[in-house]
DNA sequence: TCGAGACCTAAGGA
DNA sequence: ATCCTTAGGTCTC
């Protein structure tokens, strides 16, 4: 066990149940900012602690996790069943590869970002300082369906407060932290039936109760766990494919599911502020009124074609930076919404932008690169400099927060756009 | 292919 | 106060 000792965690580790000792692992800022990642809308179980805000707890692998966050690592406390057994040096070294593994550390952000600068000059010119830190967590992919499942024609606060709820009724009890009880996320098999369906339905689930009994149904039949985690071996398209034979599980929600738990970086969820936005600068999709099949490829291929086979973690990156943004700078209470304009210059090198390169990081690559051309076509037509200016609304909660997402996702598709 | 409408609920704005 | 819209969509015609 490695202490944690100095003032910073001296006030954090006296409260009752927290005498339990600490462990680290070695990581940077740079690497990984676990207070933007574990609130940026990948996974709905994090909160911070409320004995220390600088905290956050959660729970993955079975176990409830206190992160806590320094300049060169994160320091971290587990709990789990048969807490009295706990201890031992082997459980620390284990525990530690599976936060490492949590985070997947063994990507190099510092190593994307360079890549993603390159090809896409908005990258190194928007808020390069502001968006370090920001990465794709690997999840439990049983979780993830079923949490996503809960995100249709839905707002975060009810999300979280949802998956809270299948955990409650149907999850296992992990242990007791500051006199609050943590539950695992319930295995599919406990989700199956009409009983299911019918105390979810008086739980305020509406119409998501009975896609989640069917999916479990239907993820059983299909042969239960290990069908879905196989999923991470036949590639992205067909993992796609099958996920969306899943009741509740239309395009959005399997991307996001193969980006966040199946290892597809490929992978972009394309919501309708994404939509709505893209079709302003993709001139030809402004006509649509939905997002179809088809307009949705077309954006996540272009993205693609944009920033590679990380184009996923791109998106997301962007996507909680803006946020991140956000909470940063707009910090009060009374709901005022100063705004703040800055411009950035957007000169652009086409040719560099759309040649296309290769994966730096090892991973399985998936040929996307077919509508390369087509994808130019589309997105050059416009001028290769202009001034684009940025607003962001300064706001404090994080509904208020998620609801001005179209402004913020204004300013990196506006940037994108114009390539 | 694309469009329209229904689907549960809750919170915020007009 | 009451209606309306929106919130990280999906499914059926």
């Amino acid at each position: 066990m490695v202490a944690v000792k100095g003032s910073f965690y001296s006030s954090f580790c006296k409260h009752r149940g927290m005498e339990g000792s600490w462990n680290t692992l070695p990581v940077s800022r740079t690497e990984v900012e676990i207070s933007t990642v574990l609130s940026c809308g990948q996974s709905f179980r994090w909160k911070q602690l409320e004995s220390d805000d600088k905290a956050w707890i959660g729970t993955f692998s079975h176990k409830v996790w206190i992160l806590k966050q320094t300049d060169t690592e994160i320091h971290f406390k587990v709990f789990q069943q048969g807490m009295e057994e706990n201890g031992d040096k082997l459980d620390d070294e284990k525990n530690r590869g599976l936060l490492y593994d949590y985070f997947q550390l063994e990507v190099s952000l510092e190593t994307l970002y360079k890549e993603w600068s390159k090809r896409d000059e908005r990258f190194a010119n928007l808020t390069i300082q502001d968006y370090r830190g920001i990465r794709m967590l690997d999840q439990d992919c049983v979780e993830n369906v079923f949490s996503f499942i809960c995100s249709s024609n839905n707002n975060i606060a009810r999300i979280s407060q949802m998956v809270e709820k299948l955990c409650l009724h149907y999850g296992v009890k992990i242990a007791e932290v500051e006199g609050k009880t943590y539950y695992d996320f319930p295995t599919v098999e406990k989700l199956i039936g009409e009983k299911v369906e019918k105390k979810l339905r008086e739980e305020k689930f509406g119409y998501r109760a009975g896609f989640i009994a069917k999916t479990a149904a239907t993820i059983v039949a299909n042969g239960g766990v290990n069908w879905l985690e196989n999923l991470k071996n036949v590639g992205y398209d067909e993992a796609r494919k099958q996920l969306q034979t899943l009741p509740g599980i239309g395009r959005k929600v399997a991307d996001c599911v193969c980006l966040m738990s199946l290892g597809y970086s490929e992978a972009i969820p394309v919501d309708t502020h994404m939509h709505q936005i893209a079709k302003k600068y993709l001139p030809h999709l402004a006509k649509l009124k939905t997002l179809t099949d088809k307009s949705y490829s077309e954006i996540t291929d272009y993205f693609r074609a944009l920033h590679g086979d990380y184009a996923g973690w791109a998106h997301s990156v962007l996507f909680a930076s803006t946020l991140r943004h956000l909470k940063k700078d707009g910090v009060t209470e009374n709901k005022e919404t100063a705004t703040t304009e800055e411009t950035v210059d957007v000169n652009l090198d086409k040719s560099k932008n759309a040649k296309s390169k290769k994966s730096i990081v090892e991973k399985p690559t998936t040929d996307s690169s077919t509508k390369d051309d087509k994808q130019r076509r589309n997105c050059t037509s416009r001028e290769s400099k202009e001034t684009i200016p940025l607003r962001f609304e300064q706001v404090t909660q994080n509904s208020q927060q998620i609801r001005t997402f179209a402004s913020v996702i204004r300013t990196f598709l506006c940037a994108v756009a114009k390539v």
